[in-house]
DNA sequence: CTGGATCCATGATGATACTG
DNA sequence: CAGTATCATCATGGATCCAG
C-alpha cells in the first residue's frame, strides 16, 4: 500500500509530528488506544461517525510508522491494536488537547450525541489532575455495564486505563453511564440506588471531594 | 462565509479541540505566532508550501473562533495577526508536539527543505526546558540579518519571542543562519568570524554549556 | 459475527495566475 | 502587501458488499 504522503517539508519538530499523526482522526484513535489495547470494532464504537475504510487506512499507517502494532492471536479472528511506546508517549500531546479543550471548548452533550464514557473519564482525570493540588497515591474502579477502568494517582498524576473485574481498589463505584454522567454534573442529586460507592471510608469521602472539586470544570455548559 | 463544519461530534475534549485546530496548517499557523504578532507575508515565509488561498481560510477560521484577531492599523495596508489569550494556551500543545517530534521524528535538513531559524529555536528551547535542569533567569539576544530573537527562562521555562534589536540581555550572539545552525550541530567546528557570541563571562560559558548539552537531542540525524 | 474491501460522491486542499 | 480566481487533485464520507 502506498501511504499518503501529504508533508510539510519544514525542518520544524512540531511539523514533522503533524506529518505523522495530524490527520484527520488519527490523534482519536490514539487517544483511544492510550488507555489499552483494542479491537477494531472497539475503535468503530468509541470513534462514533468514522468509517471503517478510514479506520483501517489509519490503523495502516499507524503501523507503518511504528505507533502501533496489530496482535494477532494465532488461530483466532482477533485483532488487538495497540500503541508501541512511541505510540504511548503521545500521552502528554492528547492531555495537553484534552485540558485545552476542557477549558475553552466544553459544552453539555448536544442531543443525539454519542457519549462514551471513556472519553468522559479522560475529561475528569484532567481536570483533577489541573485543579486539585490533590494526587496522593489512590485506586478507584469504576465498573459499568460494559466496560470496567481504573483511575489511579501514583502520587504525581492520575491516569485512566481499561481493566479488567477483578481488580482491587481503594474505591469501587458500580453504575450506569447515564448515572455516573450526572452524578458528576450534580453529585448532590443523583439518588443513591443509581450510583454505588463502596469501600474504605476516607477514600470514599476523597472520592466525592474531588468530584466535588472539578464539577465547575466539567460541568459547565 | 460558511465556516467548515467538519466535525467528530464526541462528548470529548480531544476531539472538540481538534474540531478546532485539528484541520491542515492550523496548528502551525498557531506555532509561529505563538512567537509574536506577524503579518500575513511573515507567515506565508515560515509556512513554506501554504497557499495564500489556505492561509486566508486558516486565518478566517481560527479568527471566527476567537483564536487570533487581525489588528489594522488605520490607513495602512498592513494587518498584524495576532494570538487571542485562548489561542496562547495552545502553547503547551505546541511545546507537546514540538517535543515529541524532537524524541522520535527529528532528522537532517532534506535537501531543499526550507529551515527557518524561529522553528530550529522552538527546537532548541523544547530541548533545553526537557533534558537540562538548568531553569535560572537567563536573557539570550539572538541578532540574525533578518529577524531578531529573545530566547530566555523566567526561572520555570525557557520561551522564545520575536523582538527587536534594541534588547538588553546577558548573552548577545550574532550570526547568519547558517553559521548558527552548523553551530548548535557542532559546536567546537565553528570558526569563530562565524558567529559572535558577547556578553558577561558567566553567562556566555552557561549558554555555550547548554548548547553542547543539547547538541545531542537537536543535532541526531 | 468480526474485520474489513469496493464504489462513488463531495469537499478540502494544491497549483498557478492575477489584482485592489 | 494582502489577498482572489480558476482549475485540478486527493482525502474523506456514505453506502454497500464480502471473506474467514
Amino acid at each position: 500500500m502506498i501511504r499518503n504522503v501529504r508533508t510539510y517539508n519544514h525542518f520544524c519538530a512540531v511539523a514533522r509530528t503533524l506529518e505523522l499523526v495530524g490527520d484527520r482522526w488519527s490523534l482519536l484513535v490514539i487517544r483511544d488506544l492510550l488507555t489499552g489495547p483494542k479491537r477494531f470494532t472497539d475503535l468503530m464504537e468509541r470513534l462514533a461517525g468514522i468509517t471503517p475504510k478510514t479506520l483501517t487506512q489509519r490503523l495502516r499507517e499507524l503501523t507503518d510508522i511504528g505507533l502501533v502494532t496489530a496482535d494477532r492471536a494465532p488461530g483466532r479472528r482477533e485483532v488487538q491494536y495497540r500503541l508501541t511506546d512511541a505510540g504511548q508517549e503521545l500521552g502528554p500531546v492528547v492531555d495537553a488537547l484534552n485540558w485545552w479543550g476542557l477549558q475553552h471548548a466544553w459544552r453539555w452533550p448536544q442531543p443525539g450525541e454519542p457519549l462514551h464514557v471513556e472519553h468522559l473519564l479522560g475529561a475528569v482525570i484532567q481536570a483533577i489532575n489541573h485543579t486539585t493540588g490533590d494526587h496522593q497515591p489512590a485506586r478507584w474502579h469504576l465498573r459499568f455495564p460494559d466496560d470496567d477502568y481504573l483511575v489511579e494517582s501514583d502520587g504525581h498524576r492520575w491516569s485512566l486505563a481499561a481493566t479488567d473485574p477483578q481488580v482491587r481498589a481503594d474505591v469501587t463505584v458500580t453504575a450506569t453511564v447515564e448515572a455516573f454522567t450526572q452524578y458528576l454534573f450534580a453529585p448532590a442529586a443523583t439518588p443513591e440506588p443509581d450510583i454505588d460507592i463502596v469501600g474504605n471510608t476516607k477514600a470514599v469521602q476523597r472520592f466525592k471531594r474531588l468530584i466535588r472539586a472539578i464539577a465547575d470544570v466539567v460541568g459547565t455548559p
